[in-house]
DNA sequence: CTGAAAGCGCTAACAG
DNA sequence: CTGTTAGCGCTTTCAG
């Protein structure tokens, strides 16, 4: 059918139903010690009978908690919210607490909207997904609790959790090191972002530490496409043909690094290992070979918000910004040479 | 600061500071007639002083409207139902309706846990949007209505919204033949996916409407993935190496294709032509050359089920199995012979 | 142990 | 035009 609408069940009905008052029906059900086992299973059985579900809307009426919270994104297209907001969705538990989705797509006005309504429907607590892992404006003071994820708030005194991009860098180089590669570049894209300046730092800091410089002289910024990954390596080739390893700022690129690879008949690990970083599954898995790449961690990140939020809704606020590790993910792009 | 939480702030408060009784400050926000203009200003200037912002879940007790409804999807991991649910977002006027979102990750039980909460929260309708084209089990008879987005309801009395693959395949093929190709294959994914099945008939169709029969004599099903691609057209050009056109069943598909044809220096289009199905952006558009393919409208998708739920929501239910048309993105992968 | 009464924040008659 | 009263569905004192 899908519309039948009669009246929706109410706890009266079922006390009806019971023989009792609305009042022990109430506490019959929740579980409140002071009612007589025999007189709480009738109670229990008539519930179910008539299959009541507590209006939750009158509870938070009077509980002043709606059970709910917002979750605040800039562009759901994008890879990067999806898994944060399946880790948060998870460690809410179902029973507990709903998300309310909302997509500003990059819009303040959408982005204000969404937070009026959001807050005029009570939610307990608001977490807010940004786009990309740069500084987002703080959304100011609010009645109730908010985390800041992937993009940290402008205002210290937010909650934000991170991704840690320049651990990541280190980790990637590292993994070439361990794998005996020396001559090792780096391929990423705009420069303009956060994360392609920390992951860069973390690879030249750990390049450092092995008195070892960048294959290739510089760090190769540009685009986060596969094309500047093709236009990039061709141009690297050329300058450093004895390249044995690529450190791709992003898999996108990665898959493009690997097709000029391919082209000109450089075999994938034995001569030159690449690596990439994001981990989106779609290009990774099915790369050829597939990639080994940092992975972001995203759904512990989603978690992590989460509990954070419920922290600050119990009265237990913190504010600052909290790194998150990342994660190497070996698949068969990179191995030991020789 | 994040954490302030005075006692929110209640129509009573605006009613006292603007010296009227609750009710009149209730009519005069909500733009009732019978109220003093001058009035009407000292309140809503109030309203703005305190900022005051109306507790929907008191309104909806009275209203029998929560103003919500609840999105149950089976993967959200899936790129099927991110742009579905942003056409649903949009579709409904952020002021109006809010969406809960619920992953059930394609188990039962979740699912019911979700159904359960997503009742007990009273929305007023539901969008069930599932992981894969096939049909899937109903919810049954609810207390609101329901509108099942991309897998149908396997009863006949719910309304369904599904994307037209069987015209996905015929326009694809009708594209081809536009172009002058005479010898089209197609290589597809999973023989048990309806999305599959209902491809390779549309194309099979269009095909016989020109009296012409498949490159390679069969459809060629495998695998939704980049390697079936590869594989298949190593096997195609084997046995088929005048194919003047390939339509591949996904993205994933055609870039596997793309990437053989690459390696045999066999050139697209001008040689042989591919196009690709779904429209997966970072796939399709990074292509090389990038690729023309069959876009599912996702998102319009997501607007009629939020309109259709609108309607039944109001009282006007509809039932059945309604199929929107896909269309054809064309890029540079395909181009007129000759 | 059980029920009557009050009230969460808001709206909707109905009097004044 | 404005205020009083009742009540949405539920929980929670407080008497019985």
């Amino acid at each position: 059918m899908g519309a039948a609408a009669n009246r929706a069940v109410t706890l009266r009905d079922v006390a009806r139903l019971a023989g009792v008052s609305v009042a022990t029906a109430s506490k019959a059900l929740n579980g409140q010690p002071q009612v007589r086992a025999e007189t709480r299973a009738r109670v229990v059985k008539a519930a179910e009978q008539l299959s009541f579900s507590p209006n939750t809307l009158a509870q938070g009426l009077i509980t002043q908690r709606s059970g709910t919270v917002g979750l605040l994104t800039s562009d759901l297209e994008g890879r990067f919210s999806i898994p944060i907001l399946m880790g948060a969705e998870d460690a809410f538990g179902s029973d507990q607490t709903s998300v309310f989705l909302c997509d500003a797509r990059g819009d303040t006005i959408r982005e204000k909207h969404h937070l009026r309504a959001l807050l005029s429907r009570r939610v307990d607590g608001l977490i807010v997904v940004g786009a990309r892992p740069d500084t987002r404006p703080s959304l100011g003071e609010l009645p109730v609790p908010v985390i800041y994820a992937y993009a940290p708030s402008d205002d210290p005194a937010d909650l934000s959790l991170v991704t840690d991009n320049i651990g990541g860098g280190r980790l990637a180089v590292d993994h070439l090191i361990r794998c005996g590669r020396r001559r090792i570049a780096h391929i990423t894209g705009d420069p303009g972002y956060g994360a392609a300046q920390d992951r860069a730092r973390g690879a030249l800091d750990r390049l450092a530490e092995e008195g070892l410089s960048l294959a290739g002289g510089e760090v190769w910024f540009g685009m986060w496409s596969e094309a500047w990954g093709r236009g990039a390596t061709r141009m690297l080739l050329d300058r450093c043909p004895d390249v044995d390893a690529i450190f791709a700022g992003s898999d996108e690129i990665a898959r493009g690094v690997l097709d000029v690879l391919h082209e000109e008949r450089i075999d994938v690990p034995s001569q030159v290992a690449v690596i990439g970083f994001d981990n989106w599954h779609v290009l990774a898995a099915n790369a050829r070979p597939p990639l080994t790449t940092v992975d972001l961690n995203l759904e512990q990140l989603g978690r992590t918000a989460a509990q954070r939020l419920s922290a600050a809704m119990d009265g237990t606020p913190v504010s600052g910004v909290e790194t998150l590790p990342v994660r190497l993910l070996t698949r068969e792009s990179t191995a030991p040479l020789r």
